[in-house]
DNA sequence: ATAAGGGTTCACGCCAACGTGAAGGTCAAG
DNA sequence: CTTGACCTTCACGTTGGCGTGAACCCTTAT
């Protein structure tokens, strides 16, 4: 599959793709005229890698996620992992910190608003 | 007080504080010699717009935000809120699929390192 | 006088995930 | 052979919330 066809069945833009190319987040393969093949499964990659940047994930995080996923298939090891985990309930913890600070704003808005 | 002690006093650096002054959300008086002069009250304001800026609120909304409260507190007109509610509810609504999906991702990791 | 430690206004730098041309190959159809 | 719809690689533009000098003024202590 060309990226006009993973773009329009991902929903990402074929710049993103490449973009994602560029950060070690996706590696097609390259026909003969030099352009990009992709697999099925890179369609559930791309909709992983869409969800992890939507949460607020930086490429390189996911790009750590990625490799230590797939270590984890070949039962090699998972040493490079823990951090990732610390990592991830950084980003939990501050979007319950985001989560707090936009409802005590909509509570301070909301008694202005004499409204609830 | 002067804009170093109310930067130590709130945690924010001198150039956030002057950077919220050009987007509006800060308006200290200037003494004679220019110096800007903040009031008390600019500290709690101050802890408000870094929890507003914290739940990824723009500088745009966060004035607006201020506008409605100030003219919220003169019994004045609150015609400008609704579509700031309206945005404060997307926010809201967009954190909620952004901890849905570190959610899953950490599921997703947990499957893989066999963990809990 | 001068050094130290405030303050002021520009104005460029940064980072991240792409958007948006530009300039040019590839390939099937008319 | 040419049009048109794909694809390719640069490479600069964007958005936001500041960081980081630069160059300069005000005030107090030595």
């Amino acid at each position: 599959m060309l990226i006009g066809e993973l773009a329009e069945r991902t929903g990402a833009s074929a710049r993103a793709l490449r973009h994602y190319e560029d950060r070690g987040l996706l590696v097609p393969a390259r026909d003969v005229n030099g352009y990009r093949v992709y697999a099925e499964s890179d369609i559930l990659r791309v909709a992983q890698i869409k969800a992890m940047i939507a949460a607020g994930l930086g490429t390189d995080t996911i790009r750590r996620y990625i490799d230590c996923a797939r270590t984890g298939d070949q039962g090699v090891s998972l040493e490079m992992c823990p951090d990732l985990r610390a990592e991830l309930d950084a980003l939990a913890t501050r979007l319950d910190a985001q989560q707090n600070a936009i409802r005590k704003t909509r509570e301070r808005l909301c008694v202005l608003t004499s409204d609830h």
